[in-house]
DNA sequence: AAAGGTATCTTGCAATGTTACATAGTAAAT
DNA sequence: ATTTACTATGTAACATTGCAAGATACCTTT
């Protein structure tokens, strides 16, 4: 049951897990399992490993990452994702998106007409 | 070309517009192609034809909404939709839903980190 | 060896915006 | 009357993408 609220969750994170990890990687390289870990206690925001590497390889193939192998001391090797120059510009124009949208949906969420 | 930033657009509408037409149902019932002018002018929010009416088809599959035919002075008839009780719950969770997902990404675009 | 945790990746599925098209009513122009 | 144009609703095929489940593999501990 609660199809629609878990399945609208779901609709809403297409959008903007890209950009919340594109966010994550400006700060500092991360690995897609630290990734994993460090968005699963943000509501909303929260994937699985499934979702997560798909998404890496997409942003990859589309130049706004770089990844590279470094061995672990505790496990198997790690490939850790950067942001590209193209990644970066990217990130900023997705935040402007996002910041208009979010402001657009703001203003109807109060019943703020502009019409 | 820019192919990433028109699919990544229309990626975050996907759980974004649904929200949207139910805040916009909540003020005065409206019919579908009211809908599509009222957002047309709004960023990120902007709809064609082709898009509300399966959506509204959805939110009165799932009971969030209810449908009445009006006769319009100047065309065909109109249907107009307005939200039902079940549809003003939801449309309340699903904005704290947003509200909280907004935060969240706002506090990783801000650099700023809780873990 | 066997078990368990770490880590990456693939497959099949389901949800949904978009394009293009179909249908139909009304009104003005030819 | 017929065409054209605008308003309005609806449908079909398609592409994108989160997700669950599973495969592969490395390392450590038992």
């Amino acid at each position: 049951m609660n199809v629609e609220k878990e399945s609208w969750t779901s609709q809403i994170k297409k959008g903007v897990l890209e950009l919340a990890i594109l966010a994550l990687l400006k700060e500092r390289e991360m690995y897609g399992f630290e990734i994993v870990s460090s968005l699963h206690n943000r509501p909303g925001l929260s994937i699985s490993a499934g979702t997560v590497y798909p998404l890496l390889s997409r942003l990859k193939k589309a130049m706004l990452i770089d990844s590279a192998w470094r061995e672990s001391p505790v496990g198997p090797p790690r490939k850790y994702y950067t942001l590209t120059a193209k990644g970066v510009s990217e990130l900023a124009e997705m935040t402007n998106t996002w910041l208009s949208i979010s402001n657009n949906l703001q203003s109807l969420l109060k019943g703020g007409f502009l019409e």
